[in-house]
RNA sequence: GGGCGAUUAGCUCAGCUGGUAGAGCACUUGCUCGACAAGCAAGGGGUCACUGGUUCAAGUCCAGUAUCGCCCACCA
C-alpha cells in the first residue's frame, strides 16, 4: 500500500497543470504496451483473449478534429477499460498516406514556390512529398496524445512504408492472378481538376436546378428530324447515335435510319434499345458512348462509334472542331447558341437532377472514357453479407447493418486506379504486347512500368492484417488478428469497413473484428457539417485548454450514437464541474482518513452502518451498470451511472453523513481517539473512514476510462495499492455489498430529511436555524431514527428529534407525510398558517388525484386477472399508501384550522 | 424513385426486454454552516409530433400521416 499524497490537492483542480505530465507518466511506465503475460490462454478462447483495436488511420496531412475527439474517447475508453479488466491490450495507431488530398496538398505548396510537379518529374515530386510528410505529416498525433489515448506508439504504420507497400501490392497480384483485378477501358467518374479516375464512392451526388435542351436532329434523308432532350448539350459533338425504345410507335419507323448530327454534320444511326424510358422527355435519346455510363452501354449494344470530345481537364479536344479549346461549360453556352441561331434549338426546359460532384475538390464529374484498373466485387462481398447475416460481425447500433447489406447486395466494380504520383504505383509492366505483373521490375530491358497509382482504399482496407505484418507469418499477426472492436464513423461505412471485412474474409480468412461500433458524425449546433471554410469546427485542442482533455473525452463519449451530433460547446462544461467535484470531494476525505493503514483493515473486522452498507450497496450497483452499458457500448447510460452515483450519492448524501463520524477524532486529537472515545466510537471511525475510501476508490476506478487524467491524480492522492490506476483492476460488483434494506432504510431517512427541509423552505424560516422536528410513526422507523440521529440531525439542521409512537401532534406546526410517518416542524407564531393550509391542500389535491387513478385501475377486472400478480400487488401497496398519507394530511389540516391566529 | 433515422421539459438529449416520465444546461427562491459558488438546499416546467390499432396497461409494440435530416439510385 502506497500512501496518499494529500498536499497535491492543495490547489484547485487545474487540468492544464495535471494533464500533461500524467501523460509522460503513463509511457513512462509503459502502459500502452501489450502484456502478452496476461493473456494465458491462445487467441480467440474465453475472455483473456488480447483485446485489439487499429485507429483508423487518419490522412497524413489531418489535424485533429471534433469527430476524431469522438472517435478516439470511444476508442481509448473502451481499451483502458479492457486493460483494467485484466486482459491484455493492444491498440495500433497509424496513417493514411491519403492519395489525392496530400498530393492536393504537396501540388499547392510547390505552387507557392512556383513549380509544377511536371517541372520536377515523378521521382522530383515523389521527394518533395516525401520531405512533406517527413516535416509536417503526423501532426495529429502530438494532438491526440494530449487527449490522453494509449495506442502502443512503437507500432505506428503508415500505409506507404516499405512493409505496407509491398502487402499492398502483393494484394494486387493476388486478385489480379485470381482474375478479380482485371484492366478495361470503360465510363469512369473523371475528376477535371484532380485529373484522375474516382470511385463510385468519391463522388457525390448534389441535387442541382438545370436545364433540359430540346435539339433536333434532322434526318439525312430529309424527311423531318427527331428531337432529342439533354442535360449536357455539350456532349453533342460525340454523338454517334439516337436511340428510341423499340415500343415506342412514334418512333417505329426511323429505327435503322441516319439522322445527321448538327453543327458536326456527322451521320448517325437511330436505334432501338430498351434502356429508353418513352415517357421522359422526347422520347428519344441522344448516344455518347465516351461520355456518358448508359450510352456507353447502349452503344456496346449497338457497335457505335466511342469518340473522346474533351481532354482530362475538362476542355474540348481535337474531336470538337470549332469548339476545341473551350472548357465544357464555355463549350456548353456555345453550342447552345449555334444551335439555336441555326434553328435546330426547339425548347428549354427547367430540370432538377442530381450532378456528381469530386468529394475532394467539388469540381463537378465528368463521365470520362478511359484505360482503368477494377475490381471485380461480388464474389468478394458474398462472404462479408454472410458475415453480416449470421452475426460474425455485429454491428452498433445494429440498423447499420441493413446499409451496409444493401451495398454490398448491390455492389459493383470497383476503379482503383489513379492518374496520381503519390501512392503504390501498380505493379504492372509493359513491352510491346507484353504485359507482367509483378511487385519487381521483370528480368531484362525496355520494361515500363504502369503510369497509375493505387486507390488510397485499396490500401487501407488491409490495415487490420497488415499493420501487424501480413503477408509476412509474423507472431503478431497470429496473436493479435482478428482485431476486436472497430470504431468509426457511419460516413465510411462502404469506403473502409465493408471492404475491410471483404479483405479479411477474403486474405486471412475470417473478419478483421467482431464488433464495429458507429460514432456519431459531429456537426455544429445548426446542424450543418463541420467545415474548414465555414469555420464552424471548434479545435479541440482548444476545448481541452479550457475544459480539459477529461471533459472533453467524457462529453464526446456520451454522445448519440451512429446519428449525428449537434455539438455544442456548452456541452463540455458538465464534465469540468464533475472533475471538480470529485477533486473536492477527495481532498474533503484525504484530510479525514487519519494515520491508520487501511489496506490492512479487514471489511469482515468493521460493524457496518447502516450509511455504510447502503453506499457499498450503491456502488456495487454502479459498478454493475457501467460494465453492463460498456459492454453494449450504451456509453451514455454508463456516464450516467457513475456520475449520478458519485455525485449524488456518495458526495451529497454518504459523505455528508459520514461528516459527524469523522468528527469524532477531532474530539480526541491524537492517539485515534484512546482514552476519550468509546471502544465502539473508535470502531465507528475506523468503519467511516475505510468505507469512504474504500468507495471513492472504487469510482475513480469506474471512472477512470472516461476520465483518465483526474482519477490518476486523484488516485494518487488517496492511499493506494500499485503504481498507476491505468493498470489497476476493474471493480467488481461484490454480491455481498448488495443490500436491499439497506437501501430501502437509507431512502426512508433522505425522504424524512428531505421532507423537513422543504418544510423549512415553504415556512421561511432562517437557513442557519436550528429547528426542532417531531416524528410520528412506526416503531421501525423511530428506531431507525434513533439509530442514525446524529448523522440525519446535521443534514437537516435539527436542533431536536423528538420520536413518539402516537403521541399529541404539535398544535401549531407545518407537516409532512414520508411513507406513513408523520413530520412536524412546530412553529409558534413563525408560521403563516393560511400559507400553510393552502400547501396542504395543495398537497391533498395532488394525491386525490393519484389516488383516483390507482382506484379505477383496482376496479378493472380486467386488470387484476390478467395483469401480473406482483404489479397488482404492487397497485394494492400504493393505494394504501396514497389513502393514509392522505388522511394524515386531512388531519393535519384539521388540527391547523382549530388554531386561532 | 428506394431505404434509414429523428420528432419526449425553453435547449441538447437518456429512457435497453410495455407496468406511477429522467439527466445536463437554462429558469425561480434561498444560502460565504472550514471539500467544492466549477458549489449547496428547495422548487417550477412535459396531453412523450399526429391518427388509428394490439394490450388489463403504450413514450415504449404495429400500421398510416406530417415535418425535418441522412444515405443509396445509369430518366438522358
Amino acid at each position: 500500500m502506497r500512501p496518499g499524497n494529500p498536499e497535491a490537492l492543495s490547489q484547485p483542480y487545474d487540468p492544464r497543470r495535471i494533464e500533461p505530465e500524467r501523460y509522460a507518466f503513463w509511457e513512462q511506465l509503459g502502459v500502452f504496451q501489450p502484456r502478452p503475460d496476461l493473456a494465458a490462454q491462445p487467441k480467440g478462447t474465453g475472455s483473456k483473449a488480447p483485446f485489439v483495436i487499429a485507429i483508423p488511420p487518419p490522412n497524413v496531412t489531418g489535424s485533429l478534429t471534433m469527430g476524431h475527439a469522438l472517435g478516439e474517447s470511444v476508442r481509448d475508453c473502451i481499451i483502458r477499460w479492457q486493460r483494467m479488466e485484466g486482459r491484455e491490450t493492444l491498440y495500433i495507431p497509424g496513417m493514411d498516406h491519403a492519395g489525392i488530398a496530400t498530393q492536393n496538398v504537396v501540388e499547392k505548396k510547390l505552387k507557392s514556390e512556383k513549380k509544377t510537379r511536371h517541372q520536377l518529374g515523378r521521382d522530383g515530386f515523389l521527394k518533395a512529398a516525401w520531405e512533406w510528410k517527413e516535416q509536417y505529416g503526423g501532426l495529429i498525433f502530438q494532438q491526440e496524445r494530449r487527449l490522453g489515448i494509449t495506442p502502443d506508439w512503437k507500432r505506428e504504420r503508415f500505409t506507404l512504408d516499405e512493409g505496407y507497400s509491398r502487402a499492398v501490392l502483393h494484394v494486387f497480384k493476388a486478385l489480379h492472378d485470381e482474375g478479380l483485378v482485371y484492366r478495361g477501358r470503360y465510363i469512369v467518374n473523371w475528376c477535371p481538376r484532380c485529373r484522375t479516375a474516382l470511385s463510385d464512392e468519391e463522388v457525390d451526388m448534389v441535387e442541382t436546378d438545370g436545364h433540359l435542351w430540346h435539339i433536333r436532329y434532322p434526318l439525312k434523308d430529309g424527311s423531318g428530324g427527331v428531337t432529342v432532350a439533354t442535360t449536357r448539350p455539350e456532349t453533342m459533338l460525340g454523338d454517334t447515335g439516337v436511340a428510341v425504345n423499340p415500343k415506342d410507335a412514334r418512333y417505329a419507323k426511323l429505327v435503322g435510319s441516319m439522322a445527321v448530327l448538327p453543327l458536326v454534320r456527322r451521320e448517325i444511326r437511330i436505334v432501338a434499345d430498351d434502356m429508353v424510358d418513352p415517357k421522359f422527355g422526347t422520347g428519344a435519346v441522344k448516344i455518347t458512348p465516351a461520355h456518358d455510363a448508359n450510352d456507353f452501354q447502349t452503344g456496346r449494344r449497338h457497335n457505335l462509334p466511342e469518340i473522346v470530345v474533351m481532354d482530362e481537364g475538362g476542355v474540348m479536344n481535337d474531336a470538337a472542331g470549332d469548339f476545341r479549346g473551350l472548357d465544357r461549360f464555355v463549350a456548353r453556352e456555345r453550342i447552345v447558341a449555334a444551335l439555336q441561331d441555326a434553328g435546330y434549338l426547339e425548347k428549354v426546359e427547367p430540370h432538377r437532377h442530381a450532378i456528381g460532384h469530386c468529394s475532394r475538390c467539388n469540381t463537378i464529374i465528368e463521365p470520362y472514357l478511359s484505360w482503368q484498373w477494377f475490381v471485380k466485387m461480388a464474389p468478394l462481398a458474398a462472404p462479408a453479407i454472410e458475415a453480416a447475416k449470421k452475426g460474425r460481425v455485429k454491428m452498433f447500433p445494429a440498423r447499420w447493418k441493413k446499409v451496409y447489406l444493401n451495398w454490398l447486395e448491390n455492389i459493383r466494380d470497383w476503379c482503383i486506379s489513379r492518374q496520381l504520383w503519390w501512392g503504390h504505383r501498380i505493379p504492372v509492366w509493359y513491352r510491346g504486347d507484353e504485359q507482367v505483373v509483378s511487385l519487381d521490375p521483370p528480368p531484362g530491358e525496355g520494361w515500363r512500368q504502369d503510369e497509375d497509382v493505387l486507390d488510397t482504399w485499396f490500401s487501407s482496407w488491409l490495415w487490420p492484417f497488415a499493420t501487424l505484418g501480413w503477408p509476412e507469418k509474423t507472431p503478431d499477426l497470429d496473436r493479435y488478428y482478428p482485431n476486436s472492436l472497430m470504431v468509426t464513423g457511419s460516413d465510411i461505412i462502404f469506403f473502409w469497413v465493408a471492404r475491410m471485412i471483404m479483405a479479411g474474409y477474403h486474405f486471412m480468412g475470417e473478419a478483421p473484428f467482431a464488433h464495429v461500433y458507429f460514432t456519431s458524425i459531429v456537426r455544429d449546433a445548426q446542424g450543418r457539417k463541420m467545415s474548414k471554410s465555414l469555420g464552424n469546427s471548434p479545435d479541440p485542442l482548444a476545448m481541452m485548454e479550457k475544459y480539459g482533455a477529461d471533459s472533453v473525452r467524457f462529453c464526446m463519449v456520451q454522445t448519440p450514437t451512429g446519428q449525428d451530433l449537434l455539438f455544442d460547446e456548452k456541452r463540455l462544461e458538465n464534465g469540468k464541474f464533475f472533475a471538480n467535484k470529485l477533486w473536492n470531494a477527495t481532498k474533503l476525505v484525504t484530510m479525514r482518513l487519519g494515520d491508520e493503514d487501511l489496506s490492512t483493515v479487514k471489511e469482515s473486522s468493521l460493524r457496518l452502518s447502516l450509511a455504510d452498507r447502503w453506499i457499498l450497496s450503491r456502488l456495487a450497483n454502479a459498478a454493475k451498470d457501467v460494465t453492463r452499458n460498456l459492454k453494449t457500448y450504451r456509453f451514455a447510460e454508463a456516464t450516467q451511472a457513475i456520475y449520478h452515483f458519485a455525485w449524488n450519492e456518495y458526495c451529497d448524501w454518504y459523505l455528508e453523513m459520514a461528516k459527524p463520524r469523522w468528527a469524532l477524532a477531532e474530539q480526541a486529537p491524537g492517539e485515534a481517539g484512546s482514552g476519550v472515545l468509546t471502544p465502539e466510537q473508535r470502531d465507528d471511525l475506523r468503519t467511516a473512514r475505510w468505507v469512504s475510501w474504500r468507495v471513492l476508490d472504487g469510482i475513480l476506478r469506474l471512472l477512470h476510462p472516461f476520465m483518465p487524467f483526474v482519477t490518476e491524480e486523484l488516485w494518487q492522492a488517496i492511499p493506494h495499492d500499485g503504481e498507476t490506476l491505468a493498470l489497476a483492476s476493474w471493480p467488481k460488483a461484490k454480491k455481498s455489498w448488495f443490500d436491499a434494506e439497506a437501501e430501502r432504510e437509507v431512502g426512508f431517512l433522505q425522504g424524512v430529511v428531505v421532507a423537513v427541509r422543504n418544510l423549512r423552505v415553504e415556512s421561511k424560516i432562517a437557513p442557519g436555524k436550528p429547528v426542532p422536528v417531531v416524528v410520528r410513526g412506526g416503531q421501525a422507523q423511530l428506531d431507525l431514527l434513533d439509530r442514525l440521529a446524529s448523522q440525519v440531525k446535521p443534514l437537516a439542521r435539527i436542533e431536536h428529534l423528538q420520536l413518539s409512537r402516537d403521541g399529541a401532534r404539535p398544535p401549531v406546526a407545518a407537516s409532512a407525510v414520508v411513507q406513513g410517518a408523520e413530520i412536524f416542524l412546530p412553529l409558534d407564531g413563525l408560521v403563516d398558517l393560511d400559507e400553510e393550509r393552502a400547501r396542504l391542500a395543495r398537497e391533498a389535491q395532488k394525491l386525490l388525484a393519484d389516488l383516483e387513478g390507482v382506484k379505477k385501475k383496482l376496479r378493472n377486472q380486467d386488470f387484476l386477472r390478467k395483469a401480473k400478480p406482483e404489479i397488482v400487488q404492487k397497485e394494492n401497496e400504493r393505494l394504501g399508501q396514497l389513502e393514509e398519507t392522505l388522511d394524515k394530511l386531512k388531519r393535519a389540516q384539521q388540527s391547523l384550522s382549530a388554531v386561532r391566529e
